[in-house]
DNA sequence: ACGAATCCGTTGTTAAAACAACAAAAAGGA
DNA sequence: TCCTTTTTGTTGTTTTAACAACGGATTCGT
């Protein structure tokens, strides 16, 4: 407890997530008590939150990946949402007291994760200003955000076809990056687990795509060819 | 406009809703006005709101069904969700200034839906109290549940098999009401697109199944035989 | 009660993905 | 650098779902 007193938390950074974003970082370390953080370090493969979990307090990833996912019982994983530096997560059970965790979220490359007890933010009555209020609206622009990841990943799984699964999350990688050239969080299994297919399906499906001219790819990099309207 | 002063609206309803859930009932015609409230009336198969539109204002439905579904290019629809009265829906959208929709809402029986705009609830700055404050809290809680959802319809959409995807929404449907007997709110056609499989080939595995002994089913009805573990 | 429209189950055919197994390539550690 | 581990691509086989077409059942409107 009280684990974020004796090392270094940059206040700049935090100031730049989502989460408190609008909050001076001068008036961060104070939030930080009230909302009884503390830093914790995970290696690669770590478990972070465990399916069944309560969880009382969000995560807010310092560095590192993480990603949201979920095992059924022969073992295939699936995979939600992947994490980045400045993300938070759990934050929908900890607003729902009691709801126990459908998924694991698994360090995906080292990282630190500060936790942090919000749940007073919405038990305490009455009025609520300032910082309080700020991280109140920030929470439900991240829960909405979140909710249209959710969305998206159901849009990219609706197509029939690995084919059509890959061209729908690609396609819409290039135009929310404004380019055609670009890098995805995911290797290849992991790619896989979230577009729910197999992942040497996958690979054959990308060899053939590439032998077709629609794209090019190394590991994690790709580039859309243009010919093929992705853009529209 | 002002389209509710001339109408009845059952405030006592509305209280119970989990929208104004916590205000009293006499407190929510001022918020009503507060919110620009509107009526509008639909019937079956009419769109409330269009993939592509940046709604302003949140739907709450406040009889009938609807549901939140998207068509590709190719007329294939998928289900993201069924709305029952008393449930709101546009709310992510509405919190994310500009986000054009990615689905459709559509009338699924003839329905009411009362349309309030939530905008000033985030913008308006400084402090903010009683049901102002209150209806924050809801939507918070709102939206962590509807994210909740979306991971469901994930999960059920994960296995690879029809009979995997029928399983895993059947049983959680029969915990979730804590009764193996129950109705589901979607017809055999609605069901497959829910769970994004062919209806034909997830009739017939319907009916392999009831031979097999485990479930019985007559359209929206279903019946799980306890002998299969599906209560766990 | 009647016809029209919708919903549902069944079948056969076709297409595609899952699966298993393996080798090459790349990355990481000592 | 060398060895180990991980990641990726490739192939052949098997399983399964998509698709198309149809008839019977149910519902709905009048």
């Amino acid at each position: 407890m009280d684990a974020f007193s004796d090392i270094f938390v940059d206040t700049v950074f935090l100031s730049k997530t989502m989460l408190f974003s609008g909050i001076d970082p001068a008036a961060i370390e104070p939030v930080l008590h009230c909302l009884d953080a503390s830093l914790r370090r995970y290696n690669k493969g770590n478990v972070i939150f465990s399916a069944g979990d309560k969880v009382k307090k969000i995560g807010l990833l310092l560095n590192g990946t993480a990603s949201i996912e979920s095992n059924d019982i022969w073992g295939n994983r699936s995979i939600l949402d992947s994490l980045t530096a400045g993300k938070i997560f759990g934050e929908n059970y900890a607003f729902l007291q009691d709801e126990p965790l459908m998924v694991n979220v698994v360090a995906s490359r080292p990282c630190e994760v500060m936790f942090l007890n919000i749940r007073h933010l919405i038990e305490h009555e009455g009025c609520s200003c300032g910082p309080e209020q700020k991280l109140l609206q920030n929470l439900l622009q991240i829960s909405a955000r979140k909710s249209l990841h959710l969305s998206r990943r159901i849009f990219h799984t609706s197509a029939k076809t690995i084919r059509g699964r890959l061209l729908s999350y690609l396609s819409y990688q290039a135009i929310s990056r404004g380019s055609t050239s670009f890098d995805i969080p995911y290797n290849r299994q992991e790619l896989s687990d979230y577009l729910g297919v197999d992942r040497s399906a996958m690979s054959f499906e990308l060899s053939k795509m590439q032998k077709e001219g629609i794209l090019e790819t190394k590991r994690h990099h790709f580039d859309l060819h243009r010919e093929n309207d992705f853009m529209e």
